[in-house]
DNA sequence: GGCGTTCTCCCCCGCACGGGCGAGGCCGCG
DNA sequence: CGCGGCCTCGCCCGTGCGGGGGAGAACGCC
């Protein structure tokens, strides 16, 4: 059973240059060609492929948009192919669905190699895409990990003194905090005066702020 | 100039296998083979070769750790090699800078493929892999759409009292908010009353947790 | 012209908060 | 053993904060 292909670009040579590369497998047939966004949804509602090449360039309705509607609206796996290899394109096509995203500098067995493997419903990127998709990744994890490193600051704190923080930094009032922790209002007052002594800060309000800037609570935990 | 490999798995019919497949290639040259991490770590000392193939469960010192210390320590690219494609294995070798990541059952077409690309400098995934991780970042993507739908919460609040929020989930006090937004400090004392009455919260405090909760301020923003 | 909303300003009052100053028990360290 | 850090608790006091009530001006809407 062969894949069946829809190529959509807008200029007529590349086009049908992709075309004839895939229509040369035994197990690939291109079924429609497009030249613009609207035309290439139109042609995956009518023949109904596995498989929708898709420039991101194109008139009247552009690859994204035409990806997101594809994805939205049919099983039909999407591979996005561009001259300009843009971080904000990659995402975007992601964001909109695609299940590929190629340069169109694209090697044939490359070009080929992808369409079977989104055909089987996995993802492929181009390799210099890769790279900096990968970079963001460690980048990211990076900065999660940075952030980790800030509660340093906090260190000058005790163990009792953080945990008044914490239930600070939930709103609690003092004399829910010494109920929480077993003790006298009067000795969380102490601990937050030291909290805030320590940490040179003003008032409980400031506080709260530093809880969440260094990461000791995180927006959604509670 | 041919791409200089080193090839590290702890079972022999592997490793030779792969190897021969490489060193058919005439742009590549196989320079030496490992048997566990600590000697992938040594062949790279003294080989410095261009690529390190390296398979993650290995005996004496493991795949992970041998790439973090061949990519923190030398230009060679790493690959990594791995019968089990589980998500964690993936993230730790991405965080210990491996540029590619296959799956033992690939295609030798596919091998050479991966060797030179990683040469090159881009990066390359498994299908499967990079379809996980494709999914990941949209995930990641939607959940933080999700968070930007959450200040509805707060769109009871009139323009000013969205102001003088923000201010107060700075560490502002009244008088300092009042300096800043030109009124009186019981003009601000009414704002707040009405945010607070409004969210239904007790006192400032937890008025600056609803103003990080909601995301109408991010940590790191200051 | 009425009406509601918003922004502004004023009064008073109660209280939680924060600072100062002191003190006792516990534990680890030199 | 003495010393210092931590946790605990106490009292006094000034003030920033929050609630209540009231009110005028500007604006848009019917």
């Amino acid at each position: 059973m062969s894949v069946r292909v829809v190529v959509a670009d807008d200029q007529e040579l590349v086009r049908s240059g992709f075309s004839m590369i895939l229509d040369a497998q035994p197990d690939i047939e291109v079924v429609a060609e497009a030249g613009d966004g609207a035309e290439a949804v139109a042609a995956v509602e009518r023949h109904a492929p596995d498989v929708l090449l898709l420039d991101i360039r194109m008139p009247v309705m552009d690859g994204l948009e035409a990806a997101r509607r594809v994805c939205a609206g049919s099983a039909c796996k999407v591979v996005m192919l561009t001259t300009f290899d843009l971080d904000e394109y990659v995402y975007e096509a992601l964001y909109a669905g695609a299940s590929g995203f190629l340069l169109k500098d694209v090697r044939r067995d490359d070009l080929v190699h992808a369409v079977r493997v989104v055909a089987a419903g996995d993802s492929l990127l181009a390799p210099a895409v890769t790279r900096r998709l990968v970079a963001d990744i460690v980048r990211r994890r990076h900065e999660e990990a940075a952030a980790d490193v800030t509660p340093r600051r906090l260190e000058v704190l005790t163990a009792r003194e953080v945990e008044t923080l914490r239930l600070l930094a939930r709103g609690l009032s003092n004399s829910e905090i010494a109920t929480t922790l077993f003790v006298s209002e009067h000795t969380v007052k102490t601990h937050v005066s030291n909290v805030l002594s320590k940490l040179g800060l003003r008032d409980r309000v400031q506080a709260v702020i530093c809880a969440y800037e260094t990461g000791l609570v995180a927006p959604g935990s509670p």
